[in-house]
DNA sequence: AAAATTTGTGCAATCGATTGTATTTTTATA
DNA sequence: TATAAAAATACAATCGATTGCACAAATTTT
């Protein structure tokens, strides 16, 4: 008795068999093959049987079982996202702009996060091998330097990158506009009659704070603005790392008076350490950050910043992976987009002459 | 000749077909499903044969086709995740708690955004369906007011909620304590010696806010607090909807001394609002918010708030929901775990008497 | 040395949908 | 009416991995 009642449980509990195409077809009397042609609307068959087999599918809430499929037709219409992580706005925002266009075209998006680490990366990408994405786009993580690991991915799905693209290979990559977008601060903060501007930059070996800090450096020679290489720093684009770096500026016998952070973050540490120390930010230090991080609105005072756009990012990644999938048989060039980032003028860098 | 280039660029470019345990069998003379076991790792095989199976596979690094496995085996070990959207911290972070437990127990995540409207939700759980996710962890969207699209899906998949928790159904979920934490909200604003507290709250068929609005409720007449129907606006959760109530709230002939905000955007309304009117916060005005965003360690003053410990949250979803699948047979009762929140008071609420 | 085990492998079916080819049915044409 | 053409549908193989069962080889037991 009790092991009926054990029984009763099981069959309760455990997730019911699914309705297949040949249940479908068992009870209208048909084969298999053309309750799938019914089902796909090839034209071969009469529309009488279309309907007859959409509305039992309908009845039944038949759910077509896209691993079968996906088998069969060598293709999963799943593709797979790797981004260092999903917490940084601008990469959930990139997500956003991804998904919104992936997912239009009939795609699934299966997202890893590397946390910046090689290993997590070469996991993840070993992980959406084995799910048979169609495709991979990536943002690389700090700690990759080198992209041996990628060949072999290479082969086997396309890919492309975006925001930490590979610097060598000649790949499709959507990007912004960093150097530019650095240039144009550091000229802003001339108009704001900042003499003296440092520069907290990142690792040069990943492409966005190598170009940041190209566009910083190219300003100050092409406006002879004063330079020194004790203003210049490289530290983790961190709340730490921000205070870190101030703290060294300050103590030095010629401090600037401004300084361009690669990175939001930084600039948050630095601007907690400006006004630990009593130093009027932006009257005495003017501050920039990077990211548009939803905090830099909120600070007081506001913090100057890029907006990079992460969903136009996403969205045009999108639209051109479609369009390199579409493109099978042309000869594909790789294509590199560059969006244009938007700077917003706080309050941390404007001030009254 | 022009024909031939073209196919040469087509075999080039397309993918390379991967391979398949039948190639490894092919070159080492042994079958298909002798390849299978040892790289599974059979008992019933001889060492050596596994050896040379797992040797070849090392080097032409063979990746097991996930799909053709799942079909065979009926379970893809991929588990969906609906989520309002990845944009909230709390959200992502929840996504990060339970990437770090599954992806340890081999599963993968399929990830989907409501974007609060009911349409997407319903589409999504279509869409994980489809994809024969093994289960579904999710977190109602805003819109959702009946469970009958949840009919379906749960006698197909094991599903379990967190946060935006079916009030009703009997099903496993993962929640933090609203309720307490609101009330000891209204307990710390007291102490600190307010007087009129008000409270802008969220909809109250989402049970997040409904428990938090109790909490404010049972707190109030148990501490036989001043109170009044003037002092309770249900808003959105906005920036907008929180400065829309302070200034209703100032209109009043009797107005607050302090608002506890079901939301963080809600409370920061309240403050940008208040800075504008030259109200003191947290002199004359006390101001609390809910979920610990980023932005409320940095405005001016902080803002107090309850950090919810996403990451612990997605833990625990994590683990109950491997729990539930590793108990096929058991009598399965739904279990309801509740993580309690840490109050954060900073400045927006803490005055010296 | 013959019989009984134990151990190692192969065969073939299976998961569910797709699709080239074959077959049947219907309709049009001679 | 017989025949050709067109339309509708069925058959069977396929995608790649898994697994129950059968069988063969090696080992142990009697």
């Amino acid at each position: 008795m009790q092991s009926i009642v054990f029984l009763y449980f099981c069959i309760v509990k455990s997730p019911k068999s699914q309705i297949t195409i040949h249940d479908l077809a068992r009870e209208l009397n048909i084969s298999a093959s053309t309750v799938s042609r019914a089902l796909n609307n090839n034209p071969r068959l009469s529309n009488k049987t279309k309907e007859r087999v959409k509305k039992l599918a309908a009845k039944y809430n038949y759910q077509p079982n896209k691993m079968a499929a996906s088998l069969r037709k060598g293709k999963s219409n799943t593709v797979g996202v790797i981004v260092p992580n999903i917490y940084r706005s601008y990469f959930s925002n990139i997500i956003g702009g991804l998904e919104e266009v992936l997912s239009a075209s009939g795609y699934n998006l299966m997202i890893c996060q590397s946390h910046e680490k090689l290993e997590n990366e070469k996991a993840a990408i070993q992980t959406l091998l084995n799910a048979r994405v169609d495709g991979i786009l990536m943002s690389l993580s700090m700690e990759t330097k080198n992209l041996e690991h990628l060949e072999h991915s290479r082969k086997q799905v396309r890919m492309l990158f975006f925001d930490r693209v590979p610097l060598s290979t000649q790949v499709n990559s959507v990007i912004i506009d960093d150097f530019s977008a650095a240039y144009n601060l550091v000229s802003h903060l001339a108009k704001m009659a900042y003499k003296k501007i440092a520069h907290i930059k990142g690792a040069d070996h990943i492409n966005v704070y190598a170009e940041r800090s190209r566009g910083y450096f190219t300003a100050i020679s092409e406006m002879k603005l004063d330079h020194s290489n004790d203003w210049i720093f490289e530290e983790e684009m961190t709340i730490e790392g921000g205070e870190r770096a101030f703290y060294k500026l300050m103590a030095l016998d010629n401090s600037p008076d401004a300084i361009l952070c690669a990175g939001d973050f930084a600039a948050l540490g630095v601007l907690k350490a400006a006004r630990k120390q009593g130093i009027a930010v932006p009257r005495e230090l003017g501050i920039t950050g990077f990211a548009n991080e939803t905090f830099t609105e909120f600070t007081t005072p506001s913090i100057s910043t890029v907006h990079q756009k992460g969903i136009e990012v996403g969205r045009s990644a999108a639209e051109l992976y479609l369009r390199s999938i579409n493109n099978v048989g042309g000869k594909q060039k790789a294509e590199n987009i560059v969006i244009k980032p938007e700077l917003i003028f706080r309050e941390s860098s404007t001030r009254n002459l």
